[in-house]
DNA sequence: CTGAAAGCGCTTACAG
DNA sequence: CTGAAAGCGCTTACAG
């Protein structure tokens, strides 16, 4: 590998000390240095191809101009989207972005927490997994800027950008009943994650305003798929049936309507469906999916820009619970009786 | 923000020099020091909760444990599960990926390569973007280690790992052949890019082998969606039209259902189908569409394990191209005659 | 207007 | 078995 060249290469070369090169290329102390000096210092560090060492001035600066990205997976959709909105802004401020999947395990966000700090981020977005509560509460004690996206803690007060997930699954729920189906069921995941059993509440608050059944089915994380056909199963198994199914996550959504085609079941007549967050498949499926749409710029761009802000600023704490958007299809489409 | 704990502070709590502490840490020089120093020096790493500066470390030893990835889109579901694939396979050996998204732009992707390169990283796998020969030439001329991934130029010798683009374009529009569509249409970008080209040989070839005349559309890539729907449409309205369309990629094959669906066609009756890689969508969509499967998995592994190999152990030039399954669906289902 | 020198937080040959 | 010291490639207060 060649050698790489630097700062003193082009003090060598120009015939200066490196302090020198140094200022003109940060261009510091402008107008204080010899016009032509600072040319020739130019032009040599582009002849050369110049290219500073991050390393070495993140370690005198104490600025690495990196932040750490936690997402659950970056392989999907919602997580990879998120991550190339906050890498674009990132970019415009100057700062890179390194992630890491924690797969929503708590262990594996600790690691990626302690990799991340270890590489000097200046800060940190995470999706939190379920019980990190303790990790949050000692990144706050560490003083570490972080925001948190998507999900959060209600009993702790961290900077985080999320959805009103409560409002979101009610407004889900009241349309599937505006539009003629009583029986409705909910699929989530077995989890103590907050925004998601806000989603359920926002379910059962329905249901209970129409003196209705709560009809809720729990999956693991761990067996998706299976869990999920279990669940649709079982609730078009009920002495009375469901005829409809609020699915609460992209992934629940695409292995539920996987399922109920494949047991040749028809959407809407039979069974009416809304999902949440949105896909291509979606919008593929014979009767285009319902769902609930959440804000992603606003979410990518918010996190990061609030993130920056307190890095740079030191503001104080901001909360943000985004409106989402029932984009509404054929799935959910009225019972023509 | 709290004062982040040095080694000197280990060093100072035990009563040592910071080089043992050094020493203990990276577990140099077993057994000639003293065991119990050592356990008081790991215990109190443990209880000040040290997290060693990776970047005074990598200034240090010249090695950042960095490697940089450059995809067209992170969040194109080919992008982030190949992302996703080459961060858990690059953890296993301690390394850290920084990613960037190119969005098929030269001038983008040699800023990320500048931007990588000042972050020291070890290494790079990239997805070159179209005319970016130069740039992968004076990579090599710089000695950097890299792996070029999904696309290489047939004229540069490099490290790659790829599939068979040519046997795959040419095994889809066989079977479109051989179930019995005899006009085959064939949707691609308008590039020089080398991997999308060798689809369409593939289809050429086999087209000129049953003395066909080969139908080929080229859509832009910062229009994609709407001159899909232009493409299609004008397959559609030859004097003859297609009676199939073999779309290369998974953007084109997505935009090109929708379209298709929107036009009301029936698929496979009224035109039959072939995509590219793999998608949710495909799955759901009324006739499940037949596509190329890529080995994702390999291509990940193959590129960071290639990748760590000239880092760790200089070695010769490897290239792989590796076969793909065509997933047979009922999208290009025999004509029922 | 410019440079010598210290220092960011580590590692590691060298000496004892 | 342990430590003093140099150095990785930068930046920056200080002096002149």
């Amino acid at each position: 590998m060649k050698k790489k060249v630097l700062l003193k290469d082009i003090a060598q070369h120009v015939g200066v000390s490196t302090a020198l090169v140094s200022y003109v290329l940060n261009n510091q102390k402008e107008g204080r240095i010899n016009k032509e000096t600072a040319d020739r210092i130019r032009k040599a560090a582009q002849e050369l191809n110049y290219q500073p060492n991050q390393l070495a001035k993140g370690l005198k600066t104490q600025k690495s101009l990196t932040i750490g990205l936690i997402v659950a997976d970056i392989s999907n959709p919602f997580s990879s989207h998120i991550a190339r909105i906050i890498e674009d802004e990132a970019k415009k401020s100057g700062y890179t972005v390194i992630f890491g999947s924690s797969d929503e395990n708590a262990e594996k966000m600790q690691d990626l927490i302690n990799l991340l700090l270890n590489r000097q981020v200046e800060g940190l977005i995470i999706a939190a997994a379920e019980n990190t509560e303790d990790q949050v509460q000692s990144l706050l004690k560490v003083g570490i800027p972080f925001v948190l996206i998507d999900r959060y803690f209600p009993g702790i007060t961290t900077n985080y950008v999320a959805i009103d997930n409560f409002a979101a699954g009610y407004k889900a729920t009241k349309h599937l009943f505006d539009n003629g189906y009583s029986r409705i069921g909910l699929v989530t995941y077995k989890t103590e994650l907050f925004h998601l059993q806000e989603r359920a509440n926002g379910y059962k608050r329905f249901i209970e305003s129409i003196h209705g059944t709560p009809l809720i089915e729990e999956v693991s994380v761990e067996n998706v798929k299976e869990d999920v056909e279990k669940a649709v199963s079982r609730l078009l198994s009920q002495p009375q049936p469901v005829e409809a199914i609020f699915f609460v996550t992209n992934m629940l959504t695409i292995h539920g309507i996987k399922h109920i085609n494949n047991l040749g079941i028809k959407v809407p007549n039979e069974l009416a469906v809304v999902g949440f967050d949105e896909t291509d498949a979606f919008d593929l499926f014979y009767a285009p999916i319902t769902h609930v749409r959440q804000p992603m710029e606003e979410l990518g761009k918010l996190s990061i820009r609030t993130l920056l802000d307190i890095i740079h600023n030191n503001t104080p704490v901001k909360t943000v619970n985004l409106d989402t958007e029932l984009i509404i299809r054929t799935s959910s489409k009225a019972f023509a009786l």
